[in-house]
DNA sequence: TTTTCAATCGCACAAAAGTAGTAATCTGGA
DNA sequence: TCCAGATTACTACTTTTGTGCGATTGAAAA
């Protein structure tokens, strides 16, 4: 094994599959398959043994599936790479196993060639998957930053207020933080209230962080 | 023009990218540069009247920057696929301009073959991007769903009284959803507060949304 | 079996927050 | 110039919340 050779692991439940990827690895110059598992519970006891540069995750397996299996291993090997490869494409899949703690979505479809490539990008740092995935990964953190229509109409003040509030301060606080009177505080908050449509700290604090 | 061609604007400050990134779009089966901008004002004025499928921004540019252009292109224009063409690959530029709207991130030593086909993947509702700045987008999307730590050694009849209160409910309200006495919940949010490290409301329902 | 702990309920008091009404300045537009 | 709205401030009152001190039940753990 030379230094440039990546070591990965598989885990898939079908046979076909599994064999079929590492006859393709270890058929392929710089890869090297160290280790093959059919299930989770397989790869979770001896993955943290045989430390492989990037580990391909199947999701659909019996007993633990893909997305427990990583949240486990990544317990116990935080700087592990690992990447989908399913047949799934379907939002909920690749949020959950991307906040699982993946860094690549590849799909079973991906030809051999690109299959390489992804493990290579993985191995350097990126997070392989094709521009099809990429887009519902942006989608969904542009509305991470959305809205903020909620507080647009607060004034300058007001929303300084709000933000302290936020910050889980009590009138008293923030009247000493922004050296005004506590009363002050008090009539800013009716009026952030008013425009908010609420009538707590709390729920002034859930519009504030668009919850 | 064909119903495959692709129209393309292009808003870049400097005039040899610009003209070199016109040429090779004109010069490709299937492109065709419909508009070209030195900065996000023009850009701004023209692009809802030409309509193009696709547009190309740069970030850095005199008086209005790419980002500024993207939002308000964005609020005339909803459906306009854009991405970013730039050098920059900080973590902050990323996220702005995504979060402004923009679908793909493409550096400017993106080799031109790859230049046009992203620019087909943009514009078949796909995300252009290399896997390095993918990975970016990763990890925040990762970090957003991180933690929970703050709330885990709650039990299960704390945690619910907590989603509750972070829902801006009041005590009475709380009660009378899970038909028990005002006083069991009070003696709850107690022993959350406790174990929370919290003195208020809105301190607990910040460590519940990890804030 | 004893102990621990989650879940339930109560009383009392103090502190904080919310509501209502009013009003003086100041500032940027129409 | 005049006005709307932002910012400041006060009094008075009600409601909600936070805290201290108990207490019972049941289930699970030691």
């Amino acid at each position: 094994m030379t230094m440039n050779t990546i070591t990965v692991a598989i885990v898939e439940d079908l046979d076909d599959i599994r064999n079929g990827l590492a006859a393709l690895i270890n058929g392929s110059e710089g890869y090297r398959c160290v280790g093959v598992f059919s299930n989770g519970e397989d790869a979770l006891r001896d993955v943290p043994v045989l430390k492989p540069d990037v580990v391909l995750m199947d999701i659909d397996m019996p007993k633990m599936n893909g997305i427990e299996c990583i949240k486990a291993l990544k317990v116990q090997l935080p700087a592990l790479q690992i990447t989908m490869l399913t047949v799934f494409e379907d939002d909920e899949k690749i949020f959950r196993s991307l906040q699982a703690g993946a860094s690549g979505y590849l799909l079973k479809k991906t030809p051999p060639v690109k299959l390489l490539e992804a493990i290579q990008e993985l191995h350097h740092g990126g997070s392989p998957m094709s521009s099809q995935i990429a887009r519902k990964v942006v989608q969904a953190f542009q509305q991470t930053g959305e809205s903020k229509k909620q507080t647009e109409n607060l004034s300058p003040r007001e929303h300084e207020i709000l933000s302290y509030l936020a910050k889980g301060y009590r009138y008293k606080e923030i009247a000493d933080t922004l050296f005004i009177s506590v009363e002050t505080v008090r009539t800013h908050l009716r009026n952030i209230y008013e425009k908010l449509q609420v009538r707590s700290r709390t729920e002034a604090v859930l519009k504030y962080f668009n919850k």
